[in-house]
RNA sequence: UCCUUGAUAGCUCAGCUGGUUAGAGCGACUGACUGUUAAUCAGUAGGUCCCUGGUUCGAGUCCAGGUCAGGGAGCCA
């Protein structure tokens, strides 16, 4: 029996299994909220109704003891579920001494290094069942589409680009690689079934420290026969409003109880805009608006507008801890003042941190040079414009991938597309159309000084029945992380491994 | 790797231009209260002020180096 399911058990008596998520005591009475894994209930124990054996073990329940209850289930609208349990006996199964997360507030590192625990709060509980909507839903929509679910290997004996951010290990005495992406295999196996993807966990070892880096992901990489870079921007404009859809359908709790506004979410309905390169540069650069807004000048507005909060929120601070002072205040009134001031402070810091950093990006992008890949910051000014998704395409090609191919209307460009996520979430989705030129390849694969030897496998693909392909690859916790807008890629995934995190 | 901010009680933080015995709220513990929603009220316990060195009659406070963490850049999904 769950709690998630109490609706079928309306005034029945029956037990639940679970965790004291919290708990109130008064003369006579306990209220003990239970947590299941499926949701929550407040048992009531009523000195009146059950022995005193059994109050008293219930007043032993500490925060996060595990136990069992039995009893009726009435309906409460006040109550979180709308139901709540009047206990008639209860069997605790291990009380929990000093549980290290409390009630209230606490850092980020102290909540990391105790993630293990952190995963039982409620908002870390929803937006790990938003991550497993958007799993299911992304096996559910290839499925359904005919793509063959294959996967590349995770050991890998050379890397796609550069060797700085790769992961080196040892394989029976040879160096071997974690895998950064398992595109080039996608490809082969493309080749063999048309439609696939993949989806498996993709490492490196960058050393960056920024919110939406980690240095474990999962990423989900599909490769499509005979696709072109149109067809492939219809694919990922389809598949993000499925996916994206789909959890607006089956986590309406969830998503209310992390307070995520989801009118933005909603507009995946509608098309994404698709921009070229230059397109999206003049934007950035505040050449060309979008909607009447100028990227330039709104950031400079909102840089104002940063300094203008500062500016009240240092004075409500100020008067608020002039209040505290004044003689003969009830500790109450002192208490929640205080908490105010806390919360104040934190919002100053934040505004401040934005006060730093606003200013550099706003110089990245006036200062922005034709021809360069785009930056975080520039990312953020670009998609602060937008309501949803946008698709940028027809890069230089000499800052993309060696497999991106060369577009055949300019060949300074290469067929690439980035999708980036609104609210200054950026790039979420990173893809394009594959080069099937054998020679450019190779050229390709000179300039970049790759070990041409560990890629005659790839080259081969292109000897033997090389058709236009194309495909894409999905960073599943920039997604999670925009979805539930989150402030940090850490919190979408159950154990974070980055720069300086391997533990719990 | 670079820029920037920080490290004080179990947690979140205050501690002014260096000055006697280190402060608050929350949590924990004890007690009061018959329906609470971060319950409330009264009380108790709780400190290697990150580390090393320096300046000084005197360092949580100033200086140098280091460690760790937050934010940003580069790089990327």
């Amino acid at each position: 029996m769950y709690i998630k399911d109490l609706s079928k058990y309306e005034s029945q008596e029956i037990t639940l299994k679970g965790w004291a998520a919290n708990k109130r005591e008064s003369k006579g009475l306990v209220f003990i909220i239970l947590r299941d894994g499926t949701g929550l209930c407040q048992c009531v124990v009523d000195a009146n109704s059950v022995s005193e054996t059994i109050f008293n073990e219930a007043r032993k329940a500490t925060l996060e003891t595990s136990l069992s209850i039995t009893g009726k289930i009435v309906k409460d609208e006040k109550q979180i579920g709308g139901y709540e349990l009047q206990a008639t006996n209860i069997e605790l199964i291990q009380v929990a001494v000093d549980y290290p997360i409390a009630k209230k507030e606490h850092g980020i590192e102290f909540l990391m290094d105790n993630r293990h625990l952190w995963l039982r709060s409620q908002r870390q509980w929803a937006i790990m069942r938003i991550r497993n909507t958007i799993i299911f839903a992304i096996h559910k929509f290839f499925q359904n589409e005919g793509f063959l679910q294959m996967d590349a290997p995770l050991f890998t004996g050379n890397a796609v680009e550069g060797t700085s951010t790769l992961f080196e290990t040892d394989f029976y005495g040879d160096a071997a690689y974690l895998s950064q992406s398992g595109q080039l295999y996608g490809e082969a196996m493309a080749m063999a079934h048309n439609k696939i993807y993949t989806f498996g966990p993709t490492f490196r070892a960058e050393k960056s420290k920024t919110r939406r880096h980690l240095s474990e992901f999962w990423m989900i990489e599909p490769e499509i026969a005979f696709h072109d870079i149109f067809d492939n921007m219809d694919l990922i404009e389809r598949f993000l409003r499925t996916v994206v859809t789909e959890v607006l359908n089956t986590n309406k709790a969830e998503l209310e109880l992390i307070g995520r506004d989801t009118a933005i979410l909603e507009n995946v309905v509608k098309p994404f805009p698709r921009l070229t390169y230059d397109e999206a540069v003049k934007i950035i650069k505040g050449e060309v608006d979008v909607n009447g807004i100028n990227a330039i000048t709104s950031l400079e507005q909102e840089l104002a507008e940063v300094k203008n909060s500062i500016e009240a929120t240092k004075k409500e601070i100020d008067e608020r801890e002039e209040k505290i002072k004044t003689p003969g205040m009830k500790k109450g009134e002192i208490g929640f003042n205080q908490a105010k001031i806390d919360k104040l402070k934190q919002e100053l810091s934040d505004l401040e941190e934005q006060e730093r950093n606003i200013p550099g990006w706003l110089n990245s992008a006036r200062n922005f040079e034709y021809g360069n890949d785009f930056g975080g910051s520039d990312e953020t000014v670009l998609t602060r414009l937008f309501d949803r998704p946008i698709m940028v395409y027809n890069w230089p090609h000499e800052v993309k991938a060696f497999y991106l191919k060369r577009d055949p209307e300019n060949s300074n460009f290469a067929r690439g597309v980035d999708t980036l996520a609104p609210e200054g979430y950026g790039e979420i989705v990173g893809g394009g159309e594959r080069e099937t030129d054998l020679n450019l390849l190779v050229e390709k694969i000179n300039e970049h000084q790759l070990p041409m030897q560990a890629f005659e496998w790839y080259l081969d693909l292109r000897r033997y029945g090389s058709v236009p392909h194309s495909g894409f690859g999905l960073g599943l916790e920039r997604l999670v992380t925009w979805v539930c807008k989150l402030p940090h890629v850490r919190e979408s995934i159950p154990f974070p491994r980055m720069y300086g995190r391997l533990m719990p």
